[in-house]
DNA sequence: TATAAGCGACACCTATTGGTGTCCAATTAC
DNA sequence: GTAATTGGACACCAATAGGTGTCGCTTATA
């Protein structure tokens, strides 16, 4: 094992390949996406500001949205700023629509009991 | 710590609260729920022969799915058979439809500069 | 009536997740 | 020029996720 391998054995360096999915399924990260939604951009420390957690926490969770790209970041004086990427979410509706039929068909087939209830 | 916790206190019943989104996060699980899609009703040990793991853990993503309500099952004779219920699907599109706006502004924006680019 | 198939319920293991605190560098404010 | 703000880069931790093998019960089959 090199030394650049052993420094860098830990912590942020290791990040998985995260895919959209995966991204959205912490409830944290989803209110990320609401918050960059509605203010367009926003440094680490504002976002930091609406959840209980620390900085470090937060900073964790925007990288991982930055590796679905659903998030990009740049640096402006001391600050950073992230910026949201809806894009891939695109991803999840396609993957969706493959059984919204299903879903619909069952709410119809309800719709149907109910009024031969009547 | 009482005993029925003692016993309790591993695997399977120390599930925890999962939800459609983190149901959906795993690669194995959307795969469980395409081939219920398709099959409209599968007993565990065919499901198993779709993965190269075994069928304690196809169990395992099963019961998760059967926690986010998102597959129904039912004992026939010695099989467990599942069934697969998308209505939960819903919840997740219906978050994706709050952005949806925004990758399609986006695609618009491009279009345009596109187009002024000829 | 043996024997095999199907599966639940563990115990157990390793890697990942989501969080922390600390240190330090850069930028900004007083 | 000194102090405060912002945040990256760790090291570290407990809990969870995703997998295994084994045991034993129930149901089907030769």
């Amino acid at each position: 094992m090199s030394l650049i391998n052993g420094i860098r054995e830990n912590a942020l360096y290791r990040l998985r390949q995260h895919d959209v999915y995966e991204a959205i399924a912490d409830p944290t990260r989803r209110e990320l996406i609401h918050l960059l939604a509605e203010k367009e951009e926003s440094p680490l420390h504002l976002l930091t500001s609406h959840f209980p957690t620390g900085r470090t926490a937060v900073s964790k969770h925007l990288a991982v949205l930055k590796e679905a790209e659903l998030v990009v970041d740049r640096k402006v004086g001391r600050e950073t700023r992230y910026r949201l990427n809806p894009g891939p979410l695109k991803q999840v509706q396609d993957w969706l629509s493959h059984y919204e039929n299903f879903w619909k068909q069952k709410a119809a087939a309800l719709n149907r009991l109910i009024e031969e209830e009547k």
